[in-house]
Order: C-alpha cells, then sequence, then structure tokens
DNA sequence: AGCACGCCGACT
DNA sequence: GTCGGCGTGCTC
C-alpha cells in the first residue's frame, strides 16, 4: 500500500490551527516518514517554513489533491518530547484499538486557555504624561482598539494577555504596532499554580518553614540516611547496569515496610545527576502529603505533584514545567507517564499491581505496558516496585525478562511484621455469636482502646450488601435503572452507587406488599454505628464515598486520624493502602471473602493484595501489631497465604489456578464488551459476533492458528444493566498475542458500521 | 501564529 | 481618491 499523504499537525500553538493537515510524501522521503517524526513542511502565505509532527500516514486525499503541497524535509538532530509522544500515542493507537485522536488526546496535554495563569501580559511602557497624550491621540484620530488599550493602561500598567484579547477584545493586529511604537512590551511571565501549596492547605499543614523557593535541598547527597544493606545493594545493582548503558526493566518485590522508597530516591538521585529526567507513577489512593514531602524534602522545587482532581489546567501548567525544563521528576497517577520530558531516563511505577493504572477510557491503556514501551524507544529504565506483584509482572520476572530484587525484612530494624490471625465466622455463628465483630476482634478492639492506641476496620466494598430486602418474598429492593440493589444510606434514601439513582426507603415490599422489609448486610455505616454502640467513648472516623465526595476529602480523614483525633479508622480498601499510621496496632479485616467471589479471574489475586496490604497496616511504628482476618472460608489458599504473608504460595497457587482455567497470564484474553440502550440489538450484535469468530476459527487450516482458539460467551456482564444500558461480553483466548489483536482489528472493521447506529459501543480489552 | 483581504472613517 | 486602522478568514 503506497502510503502517499501525511497527516501533519503545525508546530503552532494556537486553536485555530489544533487540527492536522495533509502534505504529501515525495519520493525520496517515502519510507524515513512515521508517527511522531518531526518534519518542515510550507505553511500559510509564502510557503513559510515551518514545522510540524507527523501524528499518521494514509494514502487517502482528504481535500482536493491539487491544494496538498509536498513535505519539505525531515528535521535532524534531538527528537523532541512531542514527537516521542506522538510516537507512543500510535503505539497506543495500534495496542489498544482506538483512535488515533483519542490517542493523541491522552498523550498530549489539553492546549487551552489557562485563565488563572496568564502565560504572557502586555506592559505599559509610558509614563502617565506620556500615556495621557496617547490616549488623547487614540481619541482624536478615533483609534477605537487603540484607545481600549490605552484606557486600560491608565487603571493598570500590566494587563493579562489572555484578558486583553478576550475583555477588550483586542486582537494581534493592534497590539504589534503598539510594540513595535515602544508604547507597551509583551512579557513572558512564568507564573504556576503550586500544587505543594494546595496539599499543604488539604492535609492542614502549618505554612511556616516550609518552603522550597530557591533550589530546594537537592544535590545535596551526604544529608539523607544511608540506605540499609538490602536497599544498597539493589541500588548499586541497578546503577551498574545504568552506568554500562543497560536499560531494562525491574521488579522489586519489597514486603510493605521495607523500604523502596528509599532505593527509588536513591536512583533517582543519580539519574538526574546524569541530567536526565524522572517520572514516578503511583496510585492516586497512595498519592499522600507523607510521600509527597519525602520528596520534596530530599529534592525540593525540582519535583511536581499531579493528581487527578486537579483541573485541566492545573495540569497544563505541570505539563508545561516539564517540557521549559522547570522541573525534571513529575511524581502523579498514570497520566504522569504523558509529561514532556525530552531526556527521560527513568520510570517507576510503585505499587506496580494496582488496578489504577488500567485505564478505562478509550484507548484503554495499561500505563505498565505504555511505560515499558516509553522506556524502551526514550533509552530509560522502569522500575516496578510492589509488596504483591502482579502475576504478569512477577511470571515475567521470573523467566528473566525483568531483574528481580526481593526484599523481605522491614527497613527499621525494630519494626516487626504484625502478627496475623484468621477467624472463621461460622465458629461465631456457632457460639451464638452475630455481631460483625468476633470476640477475638472485640478482645483485641477493648485491649487497644484502653492503651490508646489506633485502630482500623475495613471492609472490602464500598455500600456491599448493605440492600434492603423483604422477608416474606425474599426479594431485594433494585435500582430501576441498573441490575444491581440499591444500597441504604444512614440517612434513610436508599442510593443506587451505578448511576446516582435515590429514593426514600419504602415502608412495603414492592413485590408481595409485606411490611416485613429490613436492612442486610454490613455497610461501612452500619459498621460504624456497630462499633459505636460496642465503645460508646471511643473516637470513630468513617471514611467512604459519602465522607470523602469532596475535594481533598480523603487528604482531611487520613490527616484527622493521623493525628491522633480518633482511635478508630473504619472505611473500604481506600483506608489500607499506603497510608503510614505509626500508632496503628490492629487492623481488622471484617469480611475477607467478599473480594473473593467477585465474578473476575483476579478477584483472588486482589483478595490477597488487599489483606497483605491490611496486614502491612499494623505495627508500623515501634509498636507490635496485630491483624485480625475474618472470613467463612479460612482454608482458602489466598487467605491463608495472605496470614502468613507469602507471596511466593500464592503465586504458585495462584498460577496454576490460571494455568488450569486458562485465565492470562497463562493465555492472552481478548474482552469484547458491547453495550446499548436496546437490549435487542446487544443482544443481536453480540450474538452474530461469536458466530463470526467460531466462523474464523471452523475456517483455519486444521493445525492453524484457529485450532488452540477458545470462545466464550456471549454472557451478560456482572452487571448487566447499568443506566438503562445492557451490556454483554465475549471473551476470546488464545496462547498467541498476535493472533487477538488480528482477531480485535478483523472483529473491528466488522462492527465499525453497526456501532453507533442505535446507540451500540464495543470496548476491546486484550490481556 | 501570521498574513492578505476588504471594510470604513479620516485627511491631503 | 487614498491612506491606515482593524476585524476576519485561511493556511493542507
Amino acid at each position: 500500500m503506497g502510503q502517499e499523504y501525511a497527516n501533519i499537525i503545525i508546530d503552532i500553538s494556537h486553536e485555530s490551527v489544533d487540527r492536522t493537515f495533509q502534505y504529501r510524501i515525495p519520493e525520496h522521503l517515502s519510507g524515513s516518514i512515521h508517527a511522531g517524526q518531526q518534519v518542515y513542511i510550507p505553511f500559510g502565505q509564502g510557503n513559510r517554513q515551518r514545522k510540524g509532527y507527523v501524528v499518521g500516514l494514509t494514502d487517502q486525499a482528504e481535500i482536493d489533491e491539487n491544494k496538498i503541497k509536498d513535505v519539505a524535509g525531515i528535521v535532524q538532530g534531538s527528537v523532541t518530547a512531542e514527537s516521542q509522544l506522538i510516537w507512543l500515542a500510535w503505539w497506543m493507537k495500534e495496542r489498544y484499538g482506538s483512535t488515533m485522536n483519542q490517542a493523541l488526546k491522552t498523550v498530549l496535554p489539553v492546549k487551552q486557555k489557562v485563565k488563572e495563569a496568564p502565560k504572557r501580559q502586555l506592559k505599559c511602557l509610558l509614563d502617565q504624561e506620556g500615556l495621557l497624550r496617547a490616549v488623547e491621540e487614540a481619541r482624536r484620530k478615533n483609534h477605537k482598539a487603540r484607545l481600549r488599550l490605552l484606557e486600560a493602561f491608565l487603571l493598570a500598567p500590566v494587563i493579562p494577555y489572555e484578558e486583553a484579547m478576550n475583555r477588550l477584545s483586542l486582537t494581534a493586529a493592534v497590539v504589534k504596532p503598539l510594540e513595535e511604537g515602544g508604547v507597551l512590551k509583551v512579557e513572558v511571565v512564568e507564573r504556576y499554580r503550586n500544587p505543594l501549596l494546595e496539599m499543604q492547605r488539604l492535609a492542614g499543614m502549618p505554612r511556616e518553614g516550609t518552603t522550597f523557593a530557591g533550589g530546594g535541598t537537592a544535590g545535596n547527597p551526604g544529608t539523607f540516611p544511608a540506605l540499609n544493606q538490602a536497599q544498597q545493594e539493589i541500588a548499586d545493582s541497578i546503577l551498574r547496569d545504568y552506568g554500562e548503558g543497560i536499560r531494562r526493566t525491574y521488579l522489586i518485590h519489597g514486603i510493605t515496610g521495607s523500604g523502596k522508597t528509599e532505593v527509588y530516591m536513591e536512583l533517582i538521585a543519580h539519574v538526574l545527576q546524569a541530567g536526565r529526567q524522572v517520572i514516578v507513577l503511583i496510585p492516586e489512593i497512595s498519592l499522600t502529603w507523607q510521600t509527597v514531602m519525602r520528596f520534596y524534602t530530599r529534592f525540593g522545587n525540582r519535583v511536581s505533584v499531579m493528581n487527578s482532581r486537579m483541573s485541566a489546567g492545573e495540569r497544563y501548567d505541570q505539563y508545561e514545567r516539564a517540557r521549559t525544563g522547570d522541573i525534571d521528576i513529575i511524581i502523579g497517577p498514570r497520566s504522569a507517564l504523558f509529561a514532556p520530558f525530552s531526556n527521560l531516563g527513568l520510570i517507576i511505577i510503585d505499587e506496580e499491581h494496582e488496578n489504577a493504572y488500567k485505564s478505562e477510557l478509550s484507548p484503554r491503556y495499561d500505563a505498565r505496558e505504555a511505560a515499558a514501551v516509553r522506556a524502551e524507544a526514550n533509552h530509560a529504565s522502569l522500575i516496578l516496585g510492589s509488596a504483591t506483584p502482579s502475576l504478569e509482572s512477577y511470571t515475567k520476572a521470573l523467566r528473566g525478562e525483568y531483574g528481580l530484587f526481593t526484599m523481605k525484612e522491614r527497613a527499621k530494624a525494630d519494626a516487626s511484621l504484625a502478627k496475623v490471625e484468621i477467624v472463621d465466622l461460622r465458629e461465631e455463628l456457632r457460639a451464638g455469636n452475630r455481631s460483625i465483630f468476633s470476640r477475638r476482634l472485640q478482645e483485641l478492639m477493648e485491649d487497644r482502646l484502653a492503651k490508646k492506641e489506633q485502630i482500623m476496620l475495613f471492609i472490602n466494598r464500598r455500600g456491599y450488601a448493605n440492600f434492603v430486602s423483604c422477608r416474606s418474598c425474599g426479594e431485594a429492593i433494585k435500582c430501576p435503572h441498573c441490575d444491581v440493589t440499591l444500597t441504604l444510606h444512614r440517612n434513610g434514601r436508599m442510593m443506587c452507587h451505578y448511576c446516582g439513582y435515590s429514593m426514600e426507603q419504602p415502608k412495603v415490599c414492592p413485590s408481595c406488599g409485606s411490611r416485613y422489609i429490613a436492612p442486610f448486610g454490613t455497610g461501612t455505616q452500619k459498621i460504624e454505628a456497630m462499633a459505636a454502640g460496642l465503645f460508646p467513648d471511643a473516637g470513630i472516623l468513617r471514611m467512604d464515598l459519602d465522607t470523602t465526595s469532596r475535594k481533598g476529602g480523603h487528604q482531611e480523614i487520613l490527616s484527622a486520624f493521623a493525628r491522633g483525633e480518633a482511635d478508630i479508622l473504619i472505611g473500604t480498601q481506600m483506608i489500607v493502602k499506603g497510608h503510614d499510621f505509626p500508632k496503628v496496632t490492629l487492623v481488622g479485616a471484617l469480611a475477607a471473602d467478599l473480594s473473593l467471589f467477585a465474578s473476575d479471574y483476579r478477584c483472588g489475586e486482589q483478595t490477597f493484595a488487599l489483606l497483605t496490604q491490611a496486614a502491612g497496616r499494623a505495627g508500623r511504628g515501634e509498636l507490635e501489631g496485630n491483624v485480625v482476618i475474618q472470613t467463612y472460608q479460612p482454608d482458602h489458599y489466598c487467605i491463608q497465604a495472605a496470614a502468613r504473608q507469602d507471596y511466593e504460595a500464592f503465586y504458585g497457587q495462584e498460577t496454576a489456578y490460571r494455568r488450569l482455567l486458562g485465565y492470562p497470564p497463562a493465555v492472552g484474553l481478548l474482552t469484547i464488551q458491547m453495550a446499548c440502550p436496546r437490549e435487542d440489538v446487544v443482544e443481536q450484535a453480540a450474538g452474530r459476533t461469536a458466530g463470526w469468530v467460531e466462523g474464523w476459527k471452523a475456517g483455519q487450516d486444521r493445525n492453524g492458528p484457529g485450532r488452540d482458539l477458545k470462545l466464550i460467551g456471549p454472557v451478560n456482564a456482572p452487571v448487566y444493566k447499568v443506566n438503562d444500558i445492557y451490556r454483554k461480553i465475549l471473551y476470546i483466548k488464545h496462547e498467541n498475542y498476535d493472533i487477538l489483536i488480528q482477531i480485535r482489528k478483523m472483529a473491528e472493521l466488522r462492527l465499525k458500521e453497526a456501532e453507533g447506529r442505535f446507540g451500540l459501543t464495543i470496548q476491546y480489552d486484550l490481556t
């Protein structure tokens, strides 16, 4: 296929040219032009040469062929951050099956007006007298636009550029002659929002004594505590590779409290010294004041922090600082991976096993994969760190694809591992204890409250099973728009956590009219109420969707708890992830099974990770810790392994299980989800796609790739109906990844037409 | 962004 | 008439 044309975005940051233009690829350049390539192109009057970025190749002319000009040449020399990112977008489009447009949007920060932080401003150069004379002259000559500006100068000698353009409705045509005439100057101001101050405010920290202006404390490695032997060995080993020019992926498997962060810091310091930049990805949930503070203390204002609650403008600021070289470390959630560093040396992904690294939006990229690709393209190293590595990563590490390091000891000599106990809830019931707290847990809680130590209680899912059901007919009260039961909140209203629908709790059963309806199950609110009943003098904090929906709600609650303002913290998994509370000596997992039987093949992995993390919360200070895991499945391998904090045992069992049932990483899995407000449409689309895949399989050679393909479904999605939209899923398994990519591409082609016709949407996910 | 085009009031 | 300010539209 002859790819004669290149779609190119011009290197001008202005909305009116923020789209692609087509250029012909001349014979002598064909082959050397690819996505991300920076090229020279003639643009505008007089065919002025400008720089542009190739975002895609095509053989289809979208406009009159005669209007298309030739690409003038290739920009030689250093590869810019933009071209790297555009290339990455192209890779994401191929890998995850999105449009180039969507891929570009995720990779390039939105170029939008940043109102709060003007980048340029107009400064008046005239004194008061001269200005008055100029105003008079403009009035006399009836220069209306000029007059508007000069009068504005009377009020303020400096005017933000955007304001001048919008509010005073001026154009460059007005400003330019005035600038040439020496009336004003266009100044560039670098003023960024400071995310540190924002976090300080949210965490309720004092502002005094924590300013970092003026270079910070970076470049003074002598003042930092030395690494212990385990940490030093890992750092040395990776740095030895780095020094020899070896770039690869490493997995650091280190138990909670083993001090992975110190290793990261050591590596970062060296990479910075070599003049290269660093990206640190952390799951949103562990982006705490403490974490951020450690980075600021060590690297000063060379660090920037991003979080997903930042506005587009705030985030744009941070990307901009990365581009201009104002910072060289960026810490943030998965989107921080796209920081436009041009000389990237290291990417770190902490808590590598977290789900948050997979995007839910198209392109549904996996930040770990994308990071590996970016790292390789930038000649950077990639470090994955976790106490409970994902099966995929650990498998690759065992195979030798990744360098593997293990840290089995806690960094602080006096901090020992917590004592973990499993409580069999069936026994409790037999003994007549119907409370959600087992006898052992109650006993320990009393003890800790008496000692003025802190307690964390967690339940795996928000509002889980806190539904209302009828004792006569057994029906639960469901959301009219989704396939889930409504959750009862303490204010007496019933809420749908999928679509937000809410209603008053009914007095009689909507199905049979019985008056015997009652709440069922256990949610965070109910736990709070019961804990308050048992321990009326204890201070209790609850953290769930209700209490954290405000901006910064997380931080406020966690900080309050860290300051000792409560004895007990109750919440969902969010409370056990990545927070350090030295005074917590008891952690209770109230219903460990809840996440064990979710309809996802990864639920065992998630449960293990969750329980292990929870166990890691207790006893991080000098005080010894206890962990109580309450379960109906005390013999389940996930729970057993978590109680012993034995990752290897869990890994062995879980991989065997995946191999047996044919799940990743044993095989590749392509998931096709179809959704439509019309049930008959999804049904038909899913059925036809399944039929087509079967047909493809049958049409293959007897010994060809079709033989090992397995098709499951179509089945209803775990929650079939959400917001009145029906969802069906097709699973396709194959050991060969490339075959699945091929099938996805074929499916895309076939379904493209049907898509959108009745509001049918299709999502692909390849693991 | 940066340039041309064309409208419109002002002045030799 | 024509000069210059200034708003608009377009660039593959």
